[in-house]
DNA sequence: GTAAAGTCTATACCTAGTATAGAGTCAACA
DNA sequence: TGTTGACTCTATACTAGGTATAGACTTTAC
């Protein structure tokens, strides 16, 4: 199949397929004599894997590191695990960052609730502090 | 005073000054003769603004929208008002969609606590799905 | 044969800064 | 007066994870 049916039974986008495969995440395919990528079912299961890793929001490098474990399936597997649970604490540490930023944002817009003039405006006299 | 002292006074380090004053968003500010940026009072208060904006995720351009209603200052306030409101739905967007990342990691970290080989890893299986 | 759709590479752009190189300025000390 | 060190200047490149273009080429359908 060539890259625009990848694209579509993948959900990545045409360019963001190419991107992958010139971060070397993405194995650069056989080309066709006209020079197009021609992909097989399992490239669109790895590409179907590292859409999942990015929608856990793994960066490019970490996902890197996985796929390179994977290569060696006799290895403990400890440091996928230690991955996740790093991404864990650290999904639970920006939680709890924008909880207060909400909480900030809250106690601001109640400063201004009516419409006022910006002279008068309780958001911006807050801001000033 | 001289931007190391504002630097030190307000916070910023001295290139995200400079950086703010090329993208219009800061003032640029008298020269002394030997090319010298010097600032004074309200150059600090107007740099403290643009820190209190940040440190609420207000983006660049938003912030040159406040700073142009503040030069307004018989104007409605209310795009002051919605902005901040704004804000407040993005963010509680985004932490339903980080709860919901983090349920999703914690359900992956149970699916293999033990420690095995890679190609028996359940964190590694989940991924392939 | 030709038009439309698909693909190719290369490059620039996005955010909000950070990091660097190489040059110039200024104050203090010998 | 010379020089050392701290400070500042501009310009440029880099970060992450793509997205958007231009201009050329290939393939497909009629």
């Amino acid at each position: 199949m060539k890259i625009g049916e990848l694209s579509k039974k993948s959900g990545c986008s045409i360019q963001t397929i190419r991107f992958y495969e010139k971060q070397d995440l993405f194995e650069a395919c056989n080309r066709s004599e006209g020079n197009y990528r021609i992909y097989d079912a399992s490239s669109l299961r790895a590409l179907r894997f590292i859409k999942q890793c990015r929608s856990l929001d793994l960066t490019i490098i970490e996902i890197k590191q996985l796929l390179d474990t994977k290569n060696n399936p006799d290895k403990s597997c400890s440091s996928v695990n230690n991955l996740i649970h790093q991404h864990m604490v650290d999904v639970t540490h920006r939680i709890a960052e924008l909880e207060e930023l909400k909480l900030t944002l809250s106690e601001m817009a109640s400063a201004c609730t009516d419409n006022r003039k910006v002279k008068e405006c309780g958001v911006l006299q807050l801001l000033e502090e």
